[in-house]
DNA sequence: CGTTACCTGAAA
DNA sequence: TTTCAGGTAACG
């Protein structure tokens, strides 16, 4: 479900309603314990309770919540997270899993239906640099910085940047956008991108994610807020998810293909594959 | 490097 | 009934 966008729309919504709140408990359901990959609830809780929550930041897709102790609470909403604010006294809802308890009774609620998502306890959040590349929208991501990450990578420019070590954030949806606004063809070989391409990816990349961010992140299937509201840039997206559709800049149909095991999204006349090999819009 | 597995619901 | 899903880690 979330991306850069999605995320960093939760992560602002989170800090509005949950800044400066303590943890006072949690609700752990059986389906939910997954969530902790082997750590027990009563250790987690442990470790929460009592916290106040300093703030809520962001890390490609993993949203960290600072606690007062210098620990930080680390989720990854994978697929099907989500994190809603609610009165405790709400219904749980479909998917419910767990709740951390806060100090005026309202609850910080995960729902997640495929139940990938994972929470944890991390003492040192730098660490997870080892892990992930640059922020797309920090300074520091420049054209130059894209560029190493490509250099001498035969695999297809998507799945490069889908790579979280490569570029932190993207996701199936932003990476398809990103590569049309580029005008550059998911199957294009990262390594042999020009200069051109490259820093035409790169603005490209902010903008798509930027947009998302503007709009208040894509709904497809179970995205929301912490609030329960849905993004609203779906209808802005330019390919994805609009296969048959006619292309806004040329009229092409919108062609969908298979890159790296993922469906992809494309206009075959603005993003020709002409990088090697012969033009191949469909498959 | 590409493929598979992890889960389960929703859509085709 | 079958296919597909916005993510990632673990395979071979």
């Amino acid at each position: 479900m979330p991306e850069l966008p999605e995320v960093e729309t939760i992560r602002r919504g989170l800090a509005e309603a949950v800044r400066g709140r303590r943890i006072v408990g949690i609700r752990m359901t059986p389906a939910g314990e997954r969530l902790l990959r082997g750590v027990p609830t009563e250790a987690f809780l442990a470790r929460v309770r009592g916290r106040r929550i300093d703030d809520i930041r962001r890390r490609g897709k993993y949203l960290l919540f600072a606690l007062d102790d210098g620990a930080t609470f680390v989720a990854h909403l994978r697929m099907t997270g989500r994190f809603e604010v609610e009165p405790g006294d709400a219904p749980d809802g479909p998917f419910f899993r767990a709740a951390l308890q806060l100090d005026d009774g309202r609850e910080l609620r995960w729902r997640d239906a495929r139940r990938f998502g994972t929470w944890a306890i991390c003492d040192e959040p730098a660490a997870l640099d080892a892990r992930l590349g640059p922020e797309p929208l920090d300074e520091d991501f420049t054209i130059d910085r894209l560029a190493g990450a490509l250099a001498g990578r035969r695999a297809p420019i998507k799945a490069v940047l889908l790579d979280q070590r490569r570029v932190a954030g993207l996701g199936n949806i932003y990476v398809d956008e990103a590569l049309h606004l580029a005008r550059i063809h998911p199957r294009r070989s990262a390594g042999t991108l020009t200069r051109d391409e490259v820093a035409r990816l790169h603005a490209a990349i902010r903008i798509a994610l930027d947009k998302g961010i503007a709009n208040f992140g894509t709904t497809f299937r179970s995205f929301v807020n912490a609030f329960g509201g849905e993004g609203r840039n779906r209808e802005h997206l330019l390919v994805y998810g609009r296969r048959g559709e006619p292309c806004a800049s040329c009229g092409t149909p919108i062609a969908r293909i298979v890159v790296g095991g993922r469906g992809t999204h494309l206009c075959p006349t603005c993003q020709p594959f002409d990088g090697e090999g012969d033009a191949d819009a469909g498959r």
